[in-house]
DNA sequence: TAGGCCATCTGGTCCT
DNA sequence: AGGACCAGATGGCCTA
């Protein structure tokens, strides 16, 4: 939410109920007219069921079910009422929470923040982020493996060539923030979901235009990276940019639109 | 205008 | 018993 500017937020809690109290003291005098944005606002959904509980106990559509007719034959209807806004509030207060855990994941991920930059989507964050963290296990196992190597003697240590010694090729090419940080990166939302998408396409040669990166970038030619270690069976292919050789989804269906 | 994304409500189920 | 969690339904907003 914080970085995004194209949307508005929903109305807070405190103005949803505000506005069901106010639908609710209207429907008593005869209220009659849209109100709220949301379904449950309207005066015409909620005070429904609340209606129902007064003028039909055995409905089985009543709402509160949870209740027993005893208990419901007990309690008023602004007690019943209270009740309801409780629960609502409980789930909204619930889903705000998941929404700020979404947020600090979106914080720690490599695409650019910012006012011009539209904010990942629930599912494209956790999409990016899964192939973000198995990048990060990958990288850092090839890490080992060449630190290993460089302890045994039997690696040159070199930068740029094709010999570039004990450090991984995708740091070597700077296309994850594993030097700079993620807030360095400034990757566009749609060239990452760019990534996710094409997963049945395979990388013709090895200076394929990017689509983690910047768009119009285009990276060097390089030896093809073994991600066999990563990525659950049937998740082997990748990105035709030789920079990130992210490992993709198998399931294309799956992958959200990311609209400009 | 269709489709994607989202917030909210709601009822059911599970857990403590 | 009360709360957490989940999924379905619904409707609003936005973009292509």
């Amino acid at each position: 939410m914080d970085s995004d500017t194209s949307r508005v937020s929903r109305p807070s809690s405190p103005d949803v109920e505000r506005i069901f109290l106010a639908a609710m003291k209207k429907t008593v005098h005869g209220f009659s007219g849209a109100v709220s944005s949301t379904q449950g606002d309207s005066p015409t959904d909620i005070p429904a069921d609340l209606r129902s509980l007064s003028s039909n106990d055995d409905d089985d559509t009543l709402s509160l079910k949870m209740l027993s007719k005893k208990d419901r034959k007990l309690l008023s209807e602004n007690e019943l009422q209270s009740i309801r806004l409780k629960i609502n509030s409980r789930e909204r207060k619930r889903m705000h929470d998941l929404n700020v855990a979404m947020d600090g994941l979106r914080e720690v991920m490599p695409y650019a923040h910012g006012p011009s930059v539209r904010k990942l989507s629930k599912i494209a964050t956790l999409l990016l982020a899964r192939n973000y963290i198995l990048m990060l296990s990958s990288s850092l196992e090839e890490m080992k493996r060449l630190e290993m190597r460089r302890l045994l003697g039997e690696v040159s240590v070199g930068v740029g060539g094709v010999n570039a010694g004990p450090v991984p090729r995708l740091l070597l090419a700077g296309g994850w923030p594993l030097i700079s940080g993620p807030s360095h990166l400034l990757l566009s939302p749609e060239s990452l979901l760019t990534t996710a998408a094409s997963s049945s396409s395979t990388p013709s040669h090895s200076t394929a235009k990017c689509t983690i990166l910047s768009p119009g970038h285009v990276e060097a030619p390089l030896a093809p990276v073994q991600w066999s270690s990563v990525g659950a069976p049937g998740e082997g292919s990748l990105c035709p940019c030789s920079v990130c050789r992210l490992p993709r989804f198998g399931h294309p269906s799956s992958v959200p639109r990311f609209p400009k």
